[in-house]
DNA sequence: ATAAACCTTTGAGTTAAGTCACAGGTCAAG
DNA sequence: CTTGACCTGTGACTTAACTCAAAGGTTTAT
């Protein structure tokens, strides 16, 4: 069992970022002490590095509560709605799995061609690198969500 | 060459956002009809739409900025500079995939164990799903930037 | 027994990334 | 020749995601 501070230090934030999680229905902590302290479980630890794992690859708090919200209730077993959801999430990974392929791919070629070789100056813009990608991938109906 | 509304229209942004992102540096039209209007060319069109992929896949606009401005000083050749930067996003961008694939990976066991059978409901939570992925990636000094 | 860590509530402040609204003026298409 | 799209500048507003502060109180570690 982590105290609040000791979770935040773990995992370098701030001890109100553990309440406002709290607050705002990401993750609470599934014990309290009798004084009425945080207790974090491993599990909960676990949560949490999900949630900032998430943030990073760009999903947004409403996104990641969405995402720890599917649970088939048991009694209920409402799977066709939580497929759906899943199925939705899962291609938007693999719209972002694709587009940071293509970035690995130009800053690839743009590392290798940058050093390299005395003539590399030439294509040294990841722009550059981008469009001589010919295994472009190229989504039609491609959208981006508002900010 | 198109004019900043359409441009805007055709990557289902604002205006507004357009003009801000000249003034914060990252995307300046390159040209301007004898009135003063904006006229975006199709490179600048490309930019844009770096710039609003990157912004999908979790990087903030500091980083795109930082991103777009990998140039070789072809006078200088700089590139050593460049190919740190360069690598370092390489690094971030190989961080990232690691994750989204471990996301993948949970969400497809999910969306197949969810419908699927009778029994699936025990085993309905990403959590659940990213627990029980043996082939787990676990890095020693990950960290996180404050947001 | 005292300092550091925690609790609650309330509320204000911050940063990033826009978005909206004037005001006053120019330009382009039907 | 008027309407809609654009220009500049200024500034206020918004949302997301924190972050800090203050007030008053309890708990834990040394």
């Amino acid at each position: 069992m982590y105290r609040i501070g000791e979770l935040a230090k773990a995992c370098k934030i701030n001890n109100d970022t553990l309440r406002f999680y709290e607050k705002n229905g990401l993750l609470s902590p599934s014990n309290r002490s009798d004084s009425g302290y945080r207790l974090y479980s491993e599990k909960d630890k676990e949560i949490l590095q999900f949630i900032l794992r998430a943030k990073g690859v760009g999903f947004s708090l409403a996104e990641i509560r969405e995402l720890l919200s599917i649970e088939v209730d048991k009694a209920n077993n409402a799977c066709a709605d939580v497929k759906e959801l899943v199925d939705a999430k899962l291609l938007d990974v693999e719209q972002k799995l694709a587009e940071l392929t293509r970035f690995q791919t130009s800053l690839k070629r743009l590392s290798d061609a940058c050093c390299g070789g005395e003539k590399s100056a030439e294509h040294c813009t990841i722009l550059e690198a981008l469009e001589s990608d010919t295994s472009q991938i190229r989504h039609e109906h491609h959208h981006y969500k508002a900010h």
